[in-house]
DNA sequence: ATAATTAATGAACACAGTGTTCAATAGCAT
DNA sequence: ATGCTATTGAACACTGTGTTCATTAATTAT
């Protein structure tokens, strides 16, 4: 199993498996995909798939982290705050980054996010976003007193989650918004926050 | 296959059944255990298992749903807003009944949110989540010309994704903080919203 | 308490998928 | 052209599935 042959007929072969494999996924739950179905639809041998794989969990976790790797190349970091003051058109523009990424890998994405059987996707992409920005809030370190301790440590979950939930929302509907607007949209409920993104208004104050 | 059986054979074994099988998803993934694991945790015939449901699927299905049945109850409709002034003891109240709700059932929300193999449960959580807050949010129909439609389509989507990492987070962290820290922190981040939150100024507001 | 009813048992069955082996064949690199 | 190595396909033992059936045991109704 050497990972990293040049042979072209391993190469076409890991191809084949690998874009079937995503078909597949398109098309029916990880649970219900066979070895046999994987091997017969990339039109080779059941005995070659153990070749390169150790198990159909193997070629999900390979395909997964290269889709993954990718992904996280986006997330390099930028400087968003400086003096404690947000500078909107950078969280903008990094939105902006990850929406058009996604739309980019459609395929790939589509298959991951939306294929029950495939637990581990949403939380892998889910500590992703969460390292992104615990590295981007924590060192903060906001000076001034307002500064709550749990404050800072929810915060990062709070918007990782938020963030995926968004995206797989934006991409079951076609994404059908522009990725500008998402991201304006997205910078909105972050600076206003969501209630007072809406109108809303608060007893205690002044109108 | 009599779903509403009072026969204490057909009781026993059912609280049998579903007792253990929460015991093996707190212990490995759901796609490794077998019905044979069940029936003898169980200590019943793996024949007797299929006269009550028709697979594993079936049976996470039914202790799902049973347990996301009684989490909806708490989502009773309260009045949040009045004339468009949120009303905070209202909604720090809320949050405070759905972190009580879960620490109350530990065991099972454990085995359905950590298990990794168990797909459908945070996205059927999250849609009873999103029912939730769209059904709360879209009528609101705030008259000023701040509301923005798309904003007002996003915001459930962003809310019950962050509830929903939020909870997890508190589980992770065996609810080391308070359930009513947690509920105030997040009516926090909801009014205030996620960065001012921390304490951060924008650049476009004095002082 | 007894009879009638219904659930549980356990062994057997055919079936589908897994992961491995092996000799034969085909394709690639040099 | 030759040596190397990937692929093939058939066979194998194995594990789990879901069903069946006669037997036994527990529960309910009388």
């Amino acid at each position: 199993m050497a990972s990293d042959s040049t042979d072209l007929r391993v190469l076409k072969t890991r191809a084949a498996i690998q874009s079937h494999f995503l078909d597949l996924l398109l098309q029916k739950n990880f649970n219900e995909i066979t070895v046999k179905d994987i091997a017969s639809a990339a039109k080779i041998g059941r005995g070659t798939f153990y070749l390169h794989y150790e198990d159909k969990y193997d070629l999900l976790e390979t395909v997964m982290e290269e889709g993954l790797a990718e992904t996280v190349d986006k997330f390099r970091p930028h400087e968003y705050f400086v003096d404690d003051k947000v500078i909107p058109e950078r969280v903008v523009g990094f939105a902006l980054t990850i929406f058009q990424h996604f739309k980019k890998h459609d395929r790939f994405f589509r298959a991951m996010l939306f294929n029950e059987g495939i637990p581990m996707f949403r939380h892998r992409m889910q500590s992703l976003f969460l390292t992104k920005f615990r590295t981007e809030i924590q060192p903060l370190q906001v000076p001034s007193e307002k500064a709550d301790p749990l404050i800072l440590e929810i915060l990062p979950i709070f918007i990782s989650s938020a963030m995926i939930g968004l995206v797989s929302w934006w991409f079951e509907n076609q994404m059908r918004i522009s990725e500008r607007e998402m991201a304006e949209k997205l910078f909105l409920i972050m600076t206003r926050g969501p209630l007072r993104a809406l109108g809303l208004g608060f007893p205690d104050e002044r109108k």
